[in-house]
DNA sequence: TGTTTGCCTTGACTATTGTCAATTGATTGC
DNA sequence: GCAATCAATTGACAATAGTCAAGGCAAACA
């Protein structure tokens, strides 16, 4: 194995979807990988493109979405490091179900959709695992729309902050930092610019949280959580919704 | 085999999900079967139960939901005639993502959650078709999200309606019957019955259909298809987005 | 260091949707 | 046939979010 392809090894061994992949396959799949750097707001694929490829996001942060003919878009997701991405087009007729691009300079691992069908084809255990993650990421989506539906700016945004703590330990002082531009948070979160600049505000009023640039701090999580979670039907710590696969 | 077991053996048999299945396999499921009637408004499990089952929709509306600790609830989807539902469970520890309820009289197959878990462990086509239905749901669902951020009351209504036609002949007039309740098809589509009724006599305006009752006319689904679908990502025949599972 | 650029905020206004209350309409059961 | 019930509509108003335009701020660049 080449240095690039047992750095991806190592990177694939780490991941929970891939716990119940023989070795032989990991270090099949990483020599067909490739490691690639990337700007900015680099395209990596458009929707309804052909799909070759499913990609492993090692660093920084990649949103996908579609978008209308007059170029209003929606933003899926947003993900960053360990999350794969593009894997769903093999059911799909081996066509990209959405559009995918770098938010932030990113690394990223390009990987053959080809292999990752076969595996699912004769390992069962890794099926599984594929099925978990995708009904993981199911449930998680279905909250997403739950949150359009009853929360409102304000809350999405305070519910939007919880999910970047650790919510293990809500006890004590915690510093938030905004991973992303704040333009790129309100339309994750489906809405617009002045409405997250607006709604923010709102949220320091209600929760006194503190904002400073893309720093936000408070002395407990309770108020925001209070505030929240109230109009949503999970109850607080909320983080077992993590997924790999997207 | 019983004759309720042979009807579900051939219920069963006519779904794609379970077209990659043994007939030993199908023959054994529907053994393990009930064919259940219920009437209206009657419960089928509720979010975070024990899991044990899934259903099979034979007719009627079954709507799925999640809902916060007072009371406002957000309808996930609601399914009719081989749509199935609560088979995610076996992927989030045996426990129901969300609640289901009959929203019409309706009949249903109960069927054990443990010989759908073996079949996957032990079928890897089956697993395949289980993993297609997945993502085809999800497309659908992100789709639904998308809508939520992209069009307006009226828009979503129109959406909705060409959803319930056969779009493959879009040239002549067209009879749609409203499924349900017009208070349940506006928390379906995340808006409130008021909201619902003034946003379809917009629609009305704005393409020219009849309303009478539950049921809409128009001579063709042309102005229709312009007005709602110029807020989305997918082009017209969006037929394409049909599951069976849920 | 000064300028440019893009992100963010703010103000003023509009549009959309939600809320509350009242009324109409249709259906069911006695 | 008539009350009772629930669905649907309508009006008046409030709340929420979007739009357009103008500045402010800070990082990046020359």
């Amino acid at each position: 194995m080449t240095e690039t392809a047992q750095t991806i090894h190592d990177m694939l061994q780490r991941l929970e979807l891939f716990s119940s992949c023989s070795d032989t396959f990991l270090e099949k799949i990483s020599s067909a990988a490739h490691l690639i750097t990337k700007p900015k707001s680099h395209v990596l694929f458009i929707h309804e493109d052909q799909a070759d490829y499913f990609y492993l996001v090692k660093s920084g942060w990649v949103k996908i979405f579609r978008e209308t003919l007059d170029g209003d878009q929606a933003i899926v997701d947003i993900f960053t490091n360990g999350h794969i991405l593009g894997e769903t087009s093999i059911f799909q007729d081996d066509i990209y179900p959405y559009s995918a691009e770098t938010v932030e300079p990113s690394e990223l691992v390009r990987l053959p959709l080809s292999m990752l069908k076969s595996e699912i084809e004769t390992n069962p255990k890794f099926a599984m695992a594929m099925l978990s993650s995708m009904a993981r990421y199911r449930k998680q989506q279905d909250q997403e729309l739950e949150h359009r539906t009853l929360q409102n700016a304000p809350q999405r945004i305070g519910c939007f902050l919880l999910r970047l703590t650790d919510q293990s330990q809500s006890g004590g002082p915690v510093r938030i930092h905004l991973p992303y531009d704040k333009t790129l948070v309100a339309s994750r979160l489906g809405m617009q610019p002045e409405t997250f600049s607006r709604a923010l505000k709102k949220l320091k009023q209600e929760t006194g949280i503190e904002v400073k640039g893309s720093t936000i701090e408070t002395d407990s999580l309770d108020r925001l959580v209070r505030y929240s979670c109230a109009a949503c039907t999970s109850e607080f710590p909320c983080k077992d919704l993590e997924t790999e696969s997207g």
